[in-house]
DNA sequence: ACCTGAACACCGTTCAAGT
DNA sequence: ACCTGAACACCGTTCAAGT
């Protein structure tokens, strides 16, 4: 009597629970309603399945939304090899837009996570850390490669709050790897880290003026508007 | 007894319940715990409220939600008098950036609403309108200021979405005036509806292709990045 | 006519009872 | 040991009963 219901189940879905398939149809209703309307109880009637079983692929509805995001960032392009950094900058920043228009809900799920872990997931590191090797590939310093990530901004991942904000004395994620694996795995995110900390004196704590960056980063962008204006 | 009561109540809050202090109680709770947190429930325990007492001042949680971003955009400084262009763009985002950072929860929530309404509030058209007559009083072609606002993107409120989506088809908001009141009110956002319209020969919709102005914007960014790389 | 408590239909998650 | 239904503590909002 339980077998057959369980292979009735197992007939309506052929493959079994997994985390995967879980994220997927995660990602697929949000697409559909939005993140708003997405609910544990909603994933789970559409899997056909009871909404506890659920918890055994993801510990809480937190971890869920990281899961998806981790989906639709893995969905950028890996950067262009062979090309000058200003079209592989280009080339990375528009396929990003094109997942972003495809899940209109992902920045400010990215934001809201981002707000509450110590640190953007691992898939969205990688997608950091690889961004910055394009600046710092194609000759940019250290610094100007700084400036760069803040003045590309929203353009990244369709947000414009600060990528790392002060996580000091916030619980370390326990699906984070020790500080030496994650230098050794973004390498470019580590030494930009270790430049900005090291060069401001003054400040303690994420040792990155902000306030500096974003008049750096609007003064850049009123030049090349001046610069339109007197030329037009 | 029922007098003493409510004289008691009265005397605990000296100002009676209003849509200002309903309003403020939402903002200051927000700013407290972020907007997650925030419940018709507790806005109502903070004031000494029974909950449905907010519904007499507020229809819903949406149009709470719509008056809180108006009383924090309305903390945004007007534009400044007899400056150039420049400086005037220059002060106003700054302007809002400090707002932004007081709230940090308003750009989730001004641009979650704006995917909902069919137009932004009046108070957000304002700042908009106000912000777009800047670039024409500094000179600005039309085009151009249609190019800036867009180059502004989430500098203007804190994030990149669109500020004018399709709203064709969708139910006008009830606290609308009609389209003739709007074009008298905004003169400057009438004018670059009208202009991006009519421009516009093959599309219909909203009239404005967002594809090339995201592409606009990302190479004036990168422009300059370029020039700051190469004197550098 | 006004106010409001109870109730409804949701939600994420815990927990104990069932197998 | 595993799975899951009931239950808990919330939520926004409706509605009818009370004054």
């Amino acid at each position: 009597m339980v077998e057959i219901a369980a292979q009735a189940a197992a007939a309506r879905h052929r493959t079994p629970l997994s985390k995967a398939r879980v994220l997927e149809t995660a990602v697929a209703l949000a697409d559909e309603g939005g993140v708003d309307a997405l609910s544990m109880r909603k994933i789970a009637q559409a899997l056909g399945v009871v909404p506890m079983a659920l918890y055994k692929h993801v510990a809480n509805k937190n971890e869920l939304l990281d899961g998806m995001i981790d989906v639709v960032v893995g969905q950028i392009d890996p950067p262009a090899v062979g090309t000058d950094w200003k079209t592989a900058v280009r080339r990375r920043v528009l396929s990003a837009r094109r997942m972003l228009l495809r899940h209109p809900w992902a920045p400010g799920v990215i934001e809201s996570r981002m707000k509450a872990r110590a640190n953007p997931t691992l898939v969205v590191m990688e997608y950091l850390d690889s961004m910055i090797g394009i600046f710092r590939e194609g000759g940019f310093s250290i610094d100007l490669t700084h400036h760069a990530m803040h003045i590309m901004g929203s353009r990244l991942l369709g947000f414009s709050q600060e990528l790392f904000e002060d996580g000091s004395g916030r619980d370390p994620e326990p699906d984070m790897p020790p500080p030496d694996e994650l230098a050794e795995r973004f390498p470019y995110i580590a030494e930009l880290a270790m430049a900005v900390a090291h060069d401001d004196e003054s400040v303690v704590g994420s040792g990155c003026d902000d306030q500096f960056e974003f008049e750096f980063a609007l003064d850049l962008t009123l030049d090349g508007l001046e610069r339109l204006h007197s030329t037009a």
